[in-house]
RNA sequence: GGCUCCAUGGUCAAGCGGUUAAGACAUCGCCCUUUCACGGCGGUAACGGGGGUUCGAUUCCCCCUGGAGUCACCA
């Protein structure tokens, strides 16, 4: 068969060859060592914690080495396209602190020489090749319709061989030139197929960063390389622009491990050196006492947008995924607790080999040690930001007083205490602990571990004498004394070593009234969230309680 | 089922032929403490099984088992 003739009636309308891409998408000029890397996400704008993970490898890997890191938009599957994803996608990963110098969405002209980033964009680049890749005898059109390839399935499945398109059952493979001729000319609906000239007795070796060595037997499938509509497939597209954009290291997940065989064979028969492959291992879920790979339809922790919508701190999310993506990174940490984490020596041989399974109690202790690096302002800001789109309508309670939230933040996080508390972790959850601050959001408590008569009368007692200008130690001085009367005592020691001879100790005391004031038998310092409240708000809550109990 | 990857406590993991087998999270106990937190100290808890190689295997090789991924005109 004359293939150039074939290649005039598939792609006559070509004009470009392969030499003139080349041309005009050099070798990038960087210095030695740097490396060029790519996010490459379909359009559906659902960003989720995986493509974090391996954008934060791309980004640490390109930044770290001087060298590139762009957003090429996969939009070869029409299904998946939603309106606004780029901007989504830039956005959402930006507010992880994860930025592209260049490609989609991205204003710089400058930079952006190596496109279009957008893979719709390209056809005429991937049908010059395939155009060539025709003249070499290396890509046939199929005509297969659907019914035909399952067809072929079923019989292969019976027969107990391997299924595909390839070998002896790849029907269009011998088609001469007239039928396909007659076949277009029919308006037959085809996609374009590589020839494969692989063979299942060969293997190929296969080098990848994180896995090692790995042997695969060669690729024998005749796979789509042009859809019916003219667009590439995945690895088609794959394998053109990363070559064209230059990039040296294409980080992806290992559920692409094993369509290597099949990039190993195109790259070689386009005539490209391979790219440097990171295959990371997945983000794993128990499920059912059962490991799996996370989804993006049954776990919806797996969506970004979750941890916004909880008020995650970014920080945390980040140091977390970093803690999953080097082994060695979680010590550096403890050891430069307050450098930035691009200080971190990032190594693509820490990397884990097997999928780590996520872990909320992990990621919830490392968002709070990130809360307690914070200064008061910026959790401040984090939290009224959050909250303004969050819980919009609840900003005239929170943000009413700036200076009474401050001071909360202030007495939570235990500031100008001896130590940072550690009780933020996460924007809702900080909301929901702070509703005792607020009338609007008080949850009052009438239960009590003592009679009800005797908690009235101490807490009428209190409210008698109670000073609001007394300092803490005056206040606590105060309320020791008020215990005594009562049988309570005050000392510690005396009421350890014979609890019997007291009604309780000035802990008891102070109980009741933090129940009464606060709603709860837990809280911070009580002295300062009097303080803080206001003796107004104080007296009424206890004198509320008092006449709940009558 | 074919192909491929993976395998140290409940979880994340260090280890890279000789160790009392780190550390972090979780958990339990004690201390500190007017509650809660924070903090301090301590405890429970691991090399999946079987063969080799070796003076010696968690470490190297093979088999088994177990887990995961993939077999589309989706990426």
């Amino acid at each position: 068969m004359d293939y150039n003739k074939l290649a005039d009636l598939l792609f006559g309308q070509v004009d470009k060859t392969p030499e003139y891409w080349e041309e005009k998408f050099p070798e990038r000029n960087l210095p030695e060592g740097a490396q060029v890397t790519r996010m490459a996400p379909s359009p559906t704008g659902f960003i989720h914690l995986g493509n974090l993970y391996s954008s934060l490898a791309d980004e640490r890997i390109a930044h770290q080495s001087g060298g590139v890191f762009y957003l090429r938009i996969e939009d070869t599957d029409a299904k998946r396209k939603v309106e606004g994803a780029v901007e989504t996608i830039i956005e959402v990963l930006k507010y992880f602190g994860i930025t592209f110098d260049e490609g989609a969405g991205i204003d710089d002209l400058v930079r952006n020489v190596y496109g279009p980033y957008f893979q719709r964009q390209r056809v005429e680049i991937y049908h010059t090749y395939v155009k060539d890749l025709v003249k070499r005898g290396l890509a046939y059109p199929c005509f297969c319709t659907e019914e035909e390839l399952s067809a072929i399935k079923e019989q292969q499945t019976a027969e107990k061989a391997l299924t595909g398109y390839h070998t002896k059952w790849a029907r269009c493979r011998n088609l001469t030139y007239e039928e396909i001729e007659a076949n277009i000319k029919a308006g037959k609906p085809y996609v374009m197929r590589l020839r494969s000239t692989g063979s299942e007795d060969r293997e190929i070796i296969f080098q990848d960063t994180v896995k090692g060595k790995i042997r695969f037997p060669e690729n024998i499938q005749d796979i789509v390389i042009l859809k019916s509509d003219g667009i590439p497939t995945y690895h088609f597209a794959h394998a053109i622009d990363d070559h064209l954009m230059r990039t040296t290291t294409v980080v992806r997940g290992e559920e692409w491990l094993s369509s290597v065989p099949v990039h190993y064979e195109l790259f070689h028969a386009l005539g490209f050196r391979m790219p440097k492959y990171v295959h990371t291992a997945h983000l794993m879920k128990m499920d059912n006492g059962s490991k799996r790979k996370l989804s993006k339809r049954k776990d919806p922790e797996l969506s970004l947008d979750f941890y916004r919508q909880d008020g995650y701190h970014p920080a945390g999310v980040k140091v977390y995924l970093m803690t999953l993506l080097n082994s060695n990174f979680e010590q550096w940490y403890d050891k430069h607790p307050d450098s930035p984490i691009e200080d971190f020596p990032y190594s693509v041989k820490k990397m884990a080999q097997s999928g780590a399974l996520f872990d909320i109690a992990k990621l919830h202790d490392i968002c709070k040690n990130e809360f307690a690096k914070l200064d008061p302002q910026e959790v401040f800001d984090f939290l009224k930001t959050w909250c303004r789109t969050y819980q919009p309508d609840m900003m005239d309670v929170y943000f009413a007083d700036d200076e009474k939230f401050m001071k909360i933040i202030n007495l939570c996080m235990g500031i100008g205490g001896k130590r940072r508390r550690k009780d933020f972790c996460y924007a809702k959850q900080i909301f929901e602990s702070l509703a005792m601050y607020f009338d609007e959001t008080l949850v009052p408590s009438y239960e009590f571990s003592y009679d009800n008569e005797l908690v009235k009368t101490i807490l009428q007692d209190y409210l008698a004498a109670y000073d609001h200008t007394a300092n803490s130690g005056e206040w606590f001085g105060a309320l020791k004394a008020l215990g005594e009367k009562y049988g309570f005592t005050g000392d510690m020691k005396a009421y350890k070593a014979d609890p019997d001879a007291y009604k309780g100790n000035v802990s008891h005391v102070a109980e009741m009234l933090r129940i009464a004031i606060t709603g709860s038998s837990n809280s911070p310092d009580l002295w300062t969230i009097n303080q803080i409240l206001g003796e107004e708000v104080v007296r009424r809550r206890i004198g509320n309680v008092i006449e709940h109990l009558n």
